[in-house]
DNA sequence: CTCCCCCTGTGATTTCCATCACATGAAATT
DNA sequence: AATTTCATGTGATGGAAATCACAGGGGGAG
């Protein structure tokens, strides 16, 4: 596996200008692991310092408030990684991480990481704009949660889930996740997602199919977006 | 003036570990500006990606959604700095900045920005500890928006806002800011605010005098900010 | 000093949506 | 095939807070 391995983790971003002894020797001080779908990688009560690489598979950022509601922070695709903060600053964890499928990730020692930062710059400028990306991100959440409805945050929240579809000012989405996954993104109730859904199907502007959603006037869903009231049908 | 502004420089948390020389080339390169109180000194559509340097005075960090709501991002004391994720990513700006009192402020180019962190690792270290601080804060806000009540939102800004006092279990906030200003920080209406304040006092939690507010029971109001209602009074 | 502006307190009304409560359906387990 | 478990639709209700509305107060500018 070790000729494998090296050519799988230079594929994660953080590793990309490496070379291939560097990648070898940090290889060499970390150690690999397996985790299942729906299993928990890190706690935020964990007080490692470690940064995960997703090397195969992906994971998802969430957190639990006291009265038990799950707050979805974002998503680590195959190829990045997480736990940065903490070896970073010497934090707290801030988040929980779940295994959304079967993933393989290696765990690498805080002081491995920043010697790795110091040692290449590339890679330092590709943390720093990984950091500034997440900041946009949670900006525009906070900005969201601010000012607009429960409502209109689930029709961002499908925008954002969907992808252009052949047909201009239509957009579709395959693998629509489930209501209440919406639900954790938005910032909230399972319920509202449902009424959402039932809502745009009935004024013509998405039609849902097992698990895929068709957008079919994206411009419209937009305009909703931001103006006061949806419209014709009041959506209770 | 110049002798006294590289004194002043060296104190911006940024340009801690540079040398005198290389802050007066970074000076060389850059541009003063004074903004006075309530002054804008950043536009979100703007286009440039200046990195600015706090000198004197400090600055809010604030948006305006559609709907003219204002949502507050945070607070740049005298020493800090802010645009740097432009700089670094080379995105839009992300916010409007308004000076909060007079300021004295250095523009620098975003090229010299990156030169400042090519060149000086540790400069480079404060950055991302920077912007880690940054990330934490901003997800501890997306928590609370996710999961506190407005009321509960403001118990926390409220103690946020001030500082453990002689008396233990008390704590004082002097110059306290406007109901406005807390409304924004805590993503809710004026009126909200005031309603909490009024039903602080009546509780015996904390009292206002002028512009100083005392809070009596820190530890009561910590509880109310995660148990599910308020508790006698029911606020309304 | 006086005027005006902006901060403050409080009532009344209305909108929004979380929560509760089921019923149906689809998928997985036995 | 039967059973359990999870995803989905929809009604009804209560509570929280935004919004509207207005009255008094304090501080700065002239």
């Amino acid at each position: 596996m070790n000729q494998d391995s090296t050519e799988s983790l230079s594929r994660v971003r953080l590793l990309h200008d490496l070379s291939s002894e560097a990648i070898k020797s940090l290889e060499k001080r970390s150690r690999w692991r397996r985790y299942s779908r729906d299993e928990q990688i890190l706690d935020r009560d964990s007080d490692s310092r470690d940064v995960f690489l997703v090397v195969r598979g992906s994971v998802e950022v969430i957190n639990y408030s006291l009265s038990g509601r799950e707050v979805a922070f974002g998503h680590v695709p195959e190829g990045g990684y997480f736990g940065e903060l903490s070896a970073i600053d010497g934090g707290r964890r801030s988040a929980n991480i779940v295994a959304v499928e079967d993933s393989l990730v290696l765990v690498v020692p805080p002081d491995i990481f920043t010697e790795i930062l110091t040692d290449n710059p590339p890679a330092t400028m590709q943390v720093l704009r990984r950091l500034a990306h997440i900041i946009r991100t949670a900006d525009d959440r906070i900005m969201d949660l601010s000012t607009l409805k429960a409502v209109q945050r689930v029709y961002v929240e499908l925008i954002r889930l969907s992808e252009p579809d052949k047909k201009p000012g239509s957009a579709l989405c395959a693998r629509l996740l489930t209501q209440r996954d919406i639900a954790r993104r938005a910032s909230t109730s399972r319920v509202t997602v449902a009424r959402v859904l039932g809502q745009l199907a009935r004024a013509g502007i998405a039609e849902r199919k097992g698990r895929t959603l068709h957008i079919l006037d994206v411009d419209r869903l937009t305009e909703m977006t931001d103006t006061f009231d949806g419209g014709e049908e009041s959506l209770r």
